[in-house]
DNA sequence: CGAAAGGAAAGAATCGTTTAGGTTCTTTCC
DNA sequence: GGAAAGAACCTAAACGATTCTTTCCTTTCG
């Protein structure tokens, strides 16, 4: 049916082996001789079968992307899109091709990533995301697969490759730009507070309220799955305290939509009533109303950077363990205002 | 290093097809030996190797999806993630897994399915759009691969396994739900012109104001990449006509927030001074302000059976082709109101 | 009691490549 | 002129399964 090495090897009259190597460029071939394969191979229209070098390989030049559950909201944000993005770009240059784990449940995605792995379809994996004792990770360092994390790992984060935000600036950065606008009781609205992005972002808010003598007050801090149920009670609780904030650090864009809605409801108005940072810069945050002053964390770079390396890693199994930041800026658009004194 | 049949093999003290038998659950072994055989793989942890099986078998258990190039905005839209979650599904269930194409332009993307599917890395394909003359579609059709399209084919429709929805009713239907309401002046704001969905909606939106005998305007017919320069332009341009329209018609959310958007920056609220009904009831039409009226097409479903049906084409070469057709329903919100004459 | 029948497992070929190790033939150089 | 060297291919054994064919035992029954 198909053709084969087999069929081009005999069509111009050289040996399978041969064929391989022309295949492969290989400078123990005449110009002559491969001038000749690669017309034969052009006439059958040959082309090579990838399983069956990946079985002589012990390589299959597939990347596996390991997503949240779908069963989560998270699967639905704009992040996801971009940083395939990036990382589809990396690996179409380089010739790799890109697996996705499938399962909702973050059982099922377990089960579907030792799979992946052990049934050899895949020669390294990315993680997307990064949560606290994450079991599919564990079961990653102990296989010795190759891999990198997207995001900073919850432990031992020296000891795997990873590429991130430094999120404890990038937030410390906004919250500080608050402050410069006047602001003093400015709050947190976080997402899953297993994301180790959460808590980083958390952390860098608190250290800006810290170093500019702020008091860091619990009841600012809200985490919110937003859109759940719940989510538009949280945010009411926090804006019907005796003193509510003036102004919000916003996990992030879809968050921040969803609090912008919140808010419009309320008959708060922002910039006005309330500013909002919010953090990923994605598509989103310019056609939002008002257009959201967000921290642009190159979420394509994330991916670009993720790919490349494990893609080092796994051509050159010496390489050492790595650590990269990926640049932040904060845009400005139109969701912050200068704290006004409210006019009794 | 890793072990093999074999390894099991010897260890149980029988012929490697005898163990192949018993990863394939075969009625011609006795149970005592499946029991010996599953201890040894046991002991020795044994994971069968999905190159090697799929090189003897010819199949790979891995369905390709194909995502309109990266390059373009569409990318961003949450139909994919959303569809994708469906397909993650199907697939998950019946083990097969999903390999996604990568390259960001049109060109790129045609090489590397040329390489996904002669490379025999696919066992099929489904592709996430369906624009007019489509390279790629007319090669999966040459080449006789199974696939399926999700949205209609724009030629020979009969011809190709598709999931869809009625579009054509759905924007009928949409439209005359504005109608309804007192409308009469109802422009469509489109997406990209090649993609048959627009085509379609835009069709249906044809048929209402048709059938309820109300003119057609083309310069009430605007088609933007929205965001794109020259996005905002069009819409201003529609409601400078010296007969702007009370209600419009447009083709998916994400437009719709970009509508919204533009719309809220010329100082027209919606849906007082404009309604807007669209397409898609992703997310975002409920955390948008106002919560949009808009069309539930159920893209998990599509998603569902998109690569249900590819996997019982996969299986079974004869299935015959098929068209599948998914519900749709409009969800009312808050983005429509009765027309009202401008009281002057 | 011996041949036929049938169940259970072994043997060996195959899937389409890669690659280590040979073989053949030409060239070089003392 | 003949040994050594080197270029250019070829042979054949992997890679880790699947599956067709064969063999070996039991069991059954005339």
């Amino acid at each position: 049916m198909t053709v084969t090495i087999k069929d081009v090897a005999k069509r111009a009259n050289v040996a399978p082996s041969t064929v391989s190597r022309v295949i492969a460029d290989s400078p123990r071939i005449s110009e002559k001789t491969k001038k000749k394969v690669r017309e034969a191979m052009k006439e059958l229209g040959y082309h090579p079968n990838f399983i069956a070098r990946s079985l002589a390989n012990k390589s299959t030049q597939v990347i596996g992307l390991i997503m949240p559950s779908s069963a989560d909201k998270a699967f639905q944000n704009p992040f996801f899109p971009e940083v395939i993005r990036g990382i589809s770009k990396a690996v179409h240059d380089r010739q790799y091709a890109l697996q996705l784990s499938t399962g909702e449940t973050e059982a099922e995605i377990y089960e579907g990533v030792v799979h992946m792995v052990q049934g050899k379809r895949v020669d390294g994996v990315i993680l997307l995301y990064s949560r606290a004792n994450d079991k599919i990770m564990a079961y990653l360092q102990k296989e010795d697969v190759p891999f990198v994390v997207i995001g900073k790992p919850h432990k031992k984060a020296e000891q795997i490759t990873h590429v991130d935000n430094d999120n404890v600036r990038a937030a410390r950065e906004a919250t500080e730009y608050l402050i410069e606008l006047g602001h003093e009781r400015i709050a947190f609205v976080g997402g899953n507070v297993n994301l180790i992005v959460t808590m980083d972002r958390l952390r860098g808010y608190e250290k800006a309220l810290k170093s500019a003598s702020l008091s860091y007050r619990k009841d600012y801090i809200v985490h919110e799955e937003f859109l759940k149920e719940g989510g538009q009670e949280a945010m009411k609780g926090l804006l019907s305290l005796k003193e509510p904030p003036t102004a919000l650090v916003v996990a992030d864009d879809l968050m921040a939509l969803g609090v912008l809605n919140t808010l419009a409801e309320m008959g708060l108005s922002v910039p006005a009533d309330l500013s909002i940072v919010s953090f990923n810069n994605v598509l989103l945050s310019e056609i939002s109303r008002p257009p959201l002053t967000s921290v642009d964390i190159n979420i394509f770079q994330l991916g670009f950077e993720a790919a490349r390396n494990l893609i080092q890693q796994i051509e050159n199994p010496n390489e050492p363990i790595k650590r990269i930041i990926i640049p932040h800026t904060l845009v400005k658009r139109f969701s912050c205002d200068y704290y006004k004194a409210p006019s009794e």
